[in-house]
DNA sequence: GACTCACATCGATATATGTCAATATAGAAA
DNA sequence: TTTCTATATTGACATATATCGATGTGAGTC
């Protein structure tokens, strides 16, 4: 904190307000957050290099050597993020990428 | 975790490697572990605004509303990341941002 | 040297979260 | 209904980290 007792006399004069408010920097936080663990990088990496654009949880369960609960516990914070979306089709849950949410970060980053 | 005593009948066989190694994902899962935070997305965004490129420390502090420690500490995490160049002139310090780390994560989002 | 300003580091604390074993739930098939 | 498979939830634990007050360091000025 600056003293209180004089004037900005050596330092520069307060700066315009940034390009992010507080609310987009802290949406935007929440996102990179959520990318911010390897394994989740991993998964998503694995659903966006299958053609059909979706994989089977077990599939993801089977691929990284973490426990069942983990994965799922991975999944289900990038689902609740927005980044993935899920369907249920008979005793298996197909996961997919959600890409709306990926661009808008790649527009932060520019 | 499969059961080990059935072989895969009803699941899917596993995958093909993703396109994220191992090294890869926990080298941006790292970069985007540092973007998580708020501050240091408004500390990046006010660098960003200022059309020098380059901001001295001292404003950096009195524009969030964080103690000068903790702006401080934001800074360094961001400079060790690779994410911020530093250059001292005189008292003060000026953080310019390095656009490759960002460029490369634009690359993994994409 | 003495003083002030700018910035960094230390120590402490509170909170968040990644991980797994155990258990619960839900759907399918017998 | 019973059983099996797939997924989710719970509880517990360890680790990471955001934050601040107090203090240290380094540069400039008097």
């Amino acid at each position: 904190m600056k003293s209180l007792k004089t004037p900005p006399i050596f330092c520069c004069p307060p700066l315009l307000a940034g390009c992010l408010t507080g609310a987009e920097a802290a949406s935007a936080a929440t996102l990179f957050r959520v990318l911010g663990e390897p394994a989740r990088l991993q998964l998503l990496s694995l659903i966006a290099a299958q053609p059909s654009g979706e994989v089977c949880a077990c599939e993801l369960v089977e691929s990284l050597g973490l426990s069942q609960p983990t994965v799922s516990h991975h999944l289900k914070v990038m689902y609740e993020a927005g980044l993935l979306e899920k369907e249920r089709r008979g005793t298996w849950i197909y996961y997919r990428i959600v890409q709306a949410q990926l661009v808008s970060l790649r527009e932060v980053l520019g």
